[in-house]
DNA sequence: CTGAAAGCGCTTACAG
DNA sequence: CTGAAAGCGCTTACAG
């Protein structure tokens, strides 16, 4: 910078002011100052920046894992929205524990990022705001608890219900519901690997209540697809058969499709599934997969306004935002043949 | 720091050794330090090391798109790997574009990241060597005139000459390669989106070549899972049918068996269909993708491996690494009841 | 093993 | 509209 200002014949400050834009510029000065800058192929150097303005540009984002559709389309789209702003994103991943999120906000502190968007699974509030101290931190996620810090959700519960509803709807009456924490412990808020599960598992389990004949059974396999599968292939081999499932995300509904179709079940002439989150692939699988649809864009740009808020107001109360949901109908749950639910 | 030094009646040096652990300290003093450290909350920043070291700790990813199974597993693949030399990784989206590519590196550079692992599909090799100027770079892609950056390829031609020579094998004779440029553009090494199309179109090419009665139909519907359904749609209404599917990615892959259900068409009963990545929804799809698997450790590994020695040492000559591959055969192309091909 | 001085490359705050 | 001085918080290089 030093010899930019040299070969334009102006002080450091000035090239200073032509590049960040901070302080009006003589146009004549300003194209003296472009101009060396060009021919001397400067390039402002961000650390120091960083170091002087006390901000790096820099957002955190930390989730469970990236190699999900989930977690991947969402990073995209943060990412994405983000550069906008401006702000570039190091991406961390939790491995969806306490531990790994705890580091994730050290990290975050430590390397002096301006934000961090936390997918939270394992941490609650109190933990949040504990380590997060003066940190901006914007929470993805269900923890009922989180109401100390900004916090984007979803309708969970209103979500599953629909989705139950749905299957009961198209006459199912023994259902699943596959990543749900067994039924006498979802009323307290606990550690089931986050509270996104037990929330839908709730609205799943309000639906069937309010059906007389139908029943339910949770099942837990874990989060991946492979977890999805092996549960697929299990509900096709049990005594005791379902007609109907509620998988609480996608990649589980798809893994179970998978293993039903390894059992020779057919969905949905055998049996109907629905997911949750609408990914990408839950459209073009087969049978194509009814879920329900979070609002993507509408909590993109809820993280994105409650972060700079919070950027830019640290003192600001907390805020909630959920995003609406609508339910989506596919294949899945289209029998061809199969009569409607008694009374519809 | 000078806080933590006062507090621990020593040099601000002595601090900065202890916590860095350059020089050594003898165990008193050390005790005296951390103690301090521990009290104080202190937490190096890391904008000031930076500005000193002249190392930031952060590399960057240049990706087409972070919502595409394939891209998003190796961006989970290299956070992970990176994690562990220390290296946090900030990720870009190009957009499969030379200008988001351009972007991307430029971005580097003003960021002074340690390092760029770009997935190019627009840049040749004197780009990237022009924009890098001296920020290391390995180059992830199939871009033949790649020879003069530091290059991480995968067995393009011998993997998609498999995976096609697999459907000849199983009898097909009337092949589409889908996500090819058109055969007459096959040989000249240039702007089709991505050499590795290109390389894997030519290896189909060769080995339906080598059957006289088989021939093969070039489409290029574009990259997207949507894409792959649209291209399946026509490939199942055509007056011509086909008998086998090379799909050049996964994810078009599985695009086309949605697609070519749409249609009614049965995989593997009617039409046999392979991919190529390897990327986890292949093993969960109903039918199952076989595909061509790239050695994604391999060449995780092998990018980190570049990465690391380009950083340690500027003026080391360029190496080219390739992958094995693997060919998965699963349900798509196991015909149920369809005779072998003659002569096997 | 420990420290005083200088400086990495910017921008803030003060001044004109 | 422009600039001289100071300092952000570290670590390098020199010294003992």
């Amino acid at each position: 910078m030093r010899d930019v200002a040299a070969a334009a014949g102006v002080s450091t400050m000035t090239v200073s002011n032509v590049l960040s834009g901070r302080r009006p510029v003589s146009e004549e000065t300003r194209a003296a100052v472009l101009g060396a800058v060009e021919r001397l192929g400067y390039q402002v150097n961000v650390a120091a920046r960083s170091l002087r303005r006390g901000r790096t540009g820099v957002v955190g984002l930390a989730v469970p894992a990236l190699d999900s559709p989930y977690f991947s389309q969402l990073a995209g789209r943060l990412v994405e929205r983000l550069a906008r702003e401006g702000l570039r994103v190091v991406v961390e991943q939790t491995g969806a524990s306490r531990e790994g999120e705890a580091a994730a906000v050290r990290d975050s502190r430590v390397n002096a990022y301006d934000g961090l968007v936390l997918s939270a699974v394992g941490l609650g509030a109190g933990d949040v705001r504990a380590l997060a101290g003066d940190l901006p931190v914007v929470a993805l996620g269900e923890r009922q608890d989180l109401r100390r810090v900004d916090h984007v959700g979803m309708a969970n519960v209103e979500g599953a219900r629909a989705a139950a509803g749905l299957l009961l709807e198209r006459g199912c009456r023994r259902l699943a519901v596959v990543g749900s924490p067994p039924w006498d412990r979802l009323d307290e808020p606990g550690d089931h690997g986050g509270d996104a599960f037990r929330l839908r598992a709730l609205g799943a389990r309000e639906a069937v209540r309010a059906v007389p004949a139908a029943s339910a059974r949770a099942l837990a396999p874990g989060t991946l697809l492979e977890d999805g599968v092996r549960c697929g292939r299990e509900l096709a081999l049990a005594a005791d058969p379902v007609d109907g499932v509620v998988a609480l995300t996608d990649t589980l509904a798809l893994g179970v499709l998978r293993g039903l179709a390894d059992a020779g079940l057919r969905v949905p002439d055998d049996v109907l599934v629905v997911g949750f989150d609408d990914v990408r692939e839950a459209s073009a699988s087969v049978p194509s997969l009814s879920t329900v649809s979070p609002g993507h864009d509408e909590m993109v740009e809820a993280v994105v306004r409650l972060l700079l808020r919070r950027m830019a107001d640290p003192a600001a109360e907390p805020e909630e935002v959920f995003g609406p949901f609508v339910l989506l109908e596919r294949e899945s749950t289209r029998p061809a043949g199969r009569s409607l639910a008694p009374g519809r």
